[in-house]
DNA sequence: TGTACATCAGTGAACGCGCGTTCACTGATGTAC
DNA sequence: TGTACATCAGTGAACGCGCGTTCACTGATGTAC
């Protein structure tokens, strides 16, 4: 989603250019490393630029200041998230349930693969660290994903949109940004199911990589694939599965 | 929990015991205010000795390394969403649904006052720290808080035991430990029932803390309920709300 | 009640460390004519 | 194709800072007789 990614298998540019490149490439993935190491509050520019054998000074040709290089960090990890999502939602089709437990799925191994990558956006805040509006496109893509599979579910007549039981009316008015982004073919209700599926989604995965289910559950794929099925077969029909 | 906090209302000791006591106190309460301001991993012993004017070795009269005051911390977070959950658990009677709605509210409720100390156990690890054994069983409180307000319906007749599906071989083996704990009552369906509401809680908290519901819901408090009260029903009755 | 000794709390200096960021510099790469 | 100048990448030293932890010490509080 970068202005660099976006046509990097074009024009090869000058030498100087594609070397710049590449080396952003590898003080990102350097950082990235040491982030699973020491955690984001640890990430240290020199060590940074220790790993890459060159002056610590030499990194601020690349990224202004340690949370320039944060921000990039966070941008690659949402874009990662997005693409696994993504990915996901496209190879599957037919039933919406079906369908989002594969984008569940997907979800959960990128985060199973990279926890740290998955800690620095869905765990604490980074204190003293506030995401600035670069951030926010390539974060909500994950979240399109599995959306899109509803607003495709209620085309086909799939997804039951009417209500089991009343919505809040201060619940109600709340979703107009959200349905903008995902078109009007969504009630409500249909919103505050899809949003718990979501919740429960994200809050199994976070329960799982930050160990709070450690003794509890011992397979954990299988428990995952589990409650996923039921929770995306109560976001879709609004029964209980 | 701790042998010191036990009995401290009954013999007043020594001036210098109470003296011990009150101090100890006072680092850990400066400790939290700078948790809130710089992070867990912000937090400095130096900065807490300066906060409460004395040298910064003599808080290694009181905690022999950062780590032990970490830790004393986190049991202190453990105890109180874990206090918070089983007055809320005691307060109300009635409806499993209903009282696990308002054990929810009450840690939701925790957790909006005390957003650091709520990300300091439910956010990222902190890296390079690894919880001792002493966490453990403050960490179960609130669990079982919400636990036994099923064992009670069960023996009350006001929870569902039966399947509304199979669930996986490997599930079911997995709970062996909790239902120790829990008495005998609960069926490997109703628990995997009462995981999904754990989940769907902790999810929605920690969205709404950590900023991933922003823009998304406005009244958080209403949100939160309903979603609660969906996922209670569900928990209790294996019927979707 | 008084004395002698042991225990504990708190001090201040020092250890070695790593950090983010700046700056003047050298040398290589690119560009305009 | 060649030259003159501008741009950029990378260096190494330095800035000021805060950290965790240790140590020998002073003085106060507690205890045994």
């Amino acid at each position: 989603m970068t202005a660099t990614d976006g046509h990097a298998h074009s024009a090869p540019a000058t030498a100087r250019a594609r070397a710049r490149a590449e080396l952003t490439r590898e003080i990102t993935d350097a950082a990235r490393r040491q982030l699973a190491e020491v955690g984001s509050d640890g990430l240290s520019l020199r060590a940074v630029a220790r790993e890459l054998g060159m002056a610590s000074s030499a990194v601020y040709r690349y990224f202004a200041s340690r949370d320039e290089l944060l921000t990039a960090l966070i941008v690659e990890a949402y874009d990662a998230v997005g693409d696994a999502a993504e990915k996901a939602a496209r190879a599957t089709s037919g039933r919406p349930a079906h369908r989002f437990v594969a984008v569940a799925t997907a979800i959960r191994a990128w985060a199973v693969e990279h926890p740290h990558d998955y800690a620095l956006i869905y765990g604490s805040p980074v204190p003293g660290y506030s995401a600035p509006t670069e951030t926010v496109n390539p974060a909500a893509r994950v979240a399109l994903a599995a959306l899109n599979i509803f607003t495709d579910g209620v085309a086909d007549g799939e997804v039951a949109t009417t209500a089991s039981g009343p919505v809040p009316r201060s619940v109600k008015g709340a979703f107009g940004r959200l349905r903008a982004e995902a078109g009007d073919a969504l009630s409500d209700e249909l919103l505050t199911r899809v949003l718990l599926a979501w919740t429960a989604m994200f809050g199994t995965i976070s329960f799982e990589l930050f160990g709070h289910l450690h003794g509890i559950v011992e397979d954990y794929d299988t428990f995952f694939e589990h409650q996923m099925r039921r929770v995306a077969r109560f976001a879709v029909t609004g029964d209980a599965p």
